[in-house]
DNA sequence: CTGTTAGCGCCTTCAC
DNA sequence: GTGAAGGCGCTAACAG
């Protein structure tokens, strides 16, 4: 009591509590070594009155492990980075591993201090996100601690990544159209720069080869906005008026498809179906009749990138190269009729 | 070389190549005591070419402070913390502290869970952002380290809270809408167990008394969708026609407000001007003709946030009680026409 | 089964 | 100006 300056509990003080030596204490707690169980017993319940908790800082600096992981992103405005950094935090959360956040905000140099930052801290990994499914800078493998990519994949094929499978995305909502009886169909999407796009584009086509179906139109690449969806789908559907589906490849660009075609008599999704991507819920969920989408699975790939990490903490082999991983369709009232 | 385990340098590795004792080594690092120039000059390019970076955990372990800040929320999913968490992030980050991020996802074993582990990590100052304006259970007082409350206030006066001024955003969009020349103003929330929306109603009641208005109708609460926004407004224009304005309380309401106006062959805003709330890009920004709303300034809120915690470690006196910081009016085209 | 001893990497008196 | 010694809180060897 008297001697203690910040009030907080040390093993010694719960050693003393319970009548043993500090290092008892610390096997009983830990179940280490061969304990009697009634000392143990003493000592557990000492450490519970006291409300201790072991100080993590001691603990690492013996150990040469900190029991921390660093999530590096780029933007934490994106709706892309929260669910996997929610999953992330839930899978890492659940043992006694806390996440350092550090947003480099897309400048190289910042990206570089919080890598120093992060490493001098001594994190046991570092989780990688991006909020574009194109490749980015690997941040080299001279790391000394195990580094997963997620989203945004490295360029260097010897890290491990993790991210989307926008091919079968691409695919999965083509099959659905097509399930839906629809033969003519269009292709909305964003900046073309993006492989979101072309990759999406890639898995339709695929698609429509299967199904002996041809594109209406070309795909149509301008910006990732509502106003584009609008834009294009005025355009497309003046254009070519058979048209009886149209696959956007975000969700934004199905709002503003949704949107005209409703203002051009178009019933959506009798006369005309729609399906969106990304399965944003403020977005896809709130549409008049709800919006189909793919949906990426965000949270697992977080999930999967925590728990990559923990294996390699643990000393398993960290795999290489760029997972692609499942997404899953989302089906609404803008493909199929609610009744 | 032979004897590091983990290849990353020490103190010692310094000294060693730098030909001095370990307490030489670390007062030239640090600029205490006195030193030879020509051997801190010696020391500093020993550190640097090992490059060395202290361990922090070491540090922590005998000084009080650890260069971190924790940052409690509730969930990672809402869109209110995160502009709150950049905010913070950059705030802090400027500096060498670095962020915890722990996410309770809303329940309260889990947030206890997380403040024992922040504080067992010796964090210097702890940041609970939660998603409601509503306030919430404090911490207590009794947390050795400074605690401040962002967006959700703190039931307990004697804590620090940051929160959004909804009154004032409240009177900025009726005075607005009376500026725009609208005298016939109805009123659209959400959830009425919300003080977000009981609060911007009283701001709004305190405007419109100023002005010499009356709402047109009671105020319509239900839940704060997109769903919602549209019947509200139909049940509105329906009762009641000569409506000019809606006040809504968040973009979402507004987002489906809008679309019904244009469905009942309202125009907007020429016959009726539209307000959201939030300023919530995506929706506002995207919207057909733009989306007038009310921003919180929310990085602001996070920042300011950090700075406090700042100024607290420093050994300032930590002001107490709930402020309410400013919000603003962003103009766009749902209440004034374009041209 | 329990206690003593020696560090993990760093910083801070205190002698020299 | 410099170095030797002690300790932050904990765990891992050893002895007893």
């Amino acid at each position: 009591m008297s001697k203690r300056k910040s009030g907080v509990p040390t093993l010694s003080d719960v050693a003393e509590a319970a009548g043993v030596s500090l290092a008892t204490a610390s096997k009983a707690l830990n179940g280490r070594g061969d304990v009697a169980a009634a000392t143990r017993a003493r000592v557990e319940s000492a450490a519970f009155e006291l409300r201790f908790t072991p100080n993590p800082l001691a603990r690492g600096l013996l150990a040469s492990r900190s029991g921390t992981v660093g999530l590096l992103t780029n933007d934490l405005e994106g709706r892309f980075v929260l669910p996997i950094l929610a999953g992330a935090e839930d899978a890492l959360g659940a043992g006694s591993v806390n996440v350092f956040l550090c947003d480099a905000q897309g400048y190289a140099v910042r990206e570089q201090h919080h890598l120093r930052a992060l490493l001098s801290r001594r994190v046991d990994g570092i989780i990688v996100v991006g909020s574009r499914t194109d490749a980015r800078r690997s941040l080299g493998q001279e790391l000394s601690v195990p580094v997963v990519y997620v989203y945004s994949p490295s360029d260097d094929d010897r890290d491990l990544s993790l991210t989307p499978d926008n091919l079968t995305g691409g695919q999965l909502a083509i099959e659905h159209l097509v399930s839906c009886g629809r033969k003519r169909i269009a292709y909305i999407a964003g900046d073309q720069s993006y492989r979101a796009a072309t990759d999406r584009w890639e898995g339709a086509q695929a698609a429509l080869r299967a199904a002996d179906l041809e594109l209406v139109g070309a795909p149509m690449y301008s910006e990732w906005s509502e106003h584009w969806g609008r834009d294009a789908a005025a355009t497309l559907l003046e254009r070519y008026p058979e048209i009886d589906a149209i696959f956007c490849a975000s969700d934004q660009l199905a709002r503003g498809a949704i949107d005209t075609a409703r203002e051009l008599g178009r019933r959506v999704p009798e006369d005309l179906a729609i399906i969106g991507y990304d399965n944003w819920l403020p977005l896809a969920a709130n549409s008049r009749q709800g919006l189909t989408s793919i949906d990426a699975n965000l949270g697992e790939l977080g999930k999967q990138a925590a728990e990559r990490i923990f294996q390699a903490i643990d000393g398993a082999e960290i795999p290489h190269g760029v997972h692609h991983l499942p997404v899953r369709l989302v089906i609404r009232g803008s493909t199929i009729a609610r009744r």
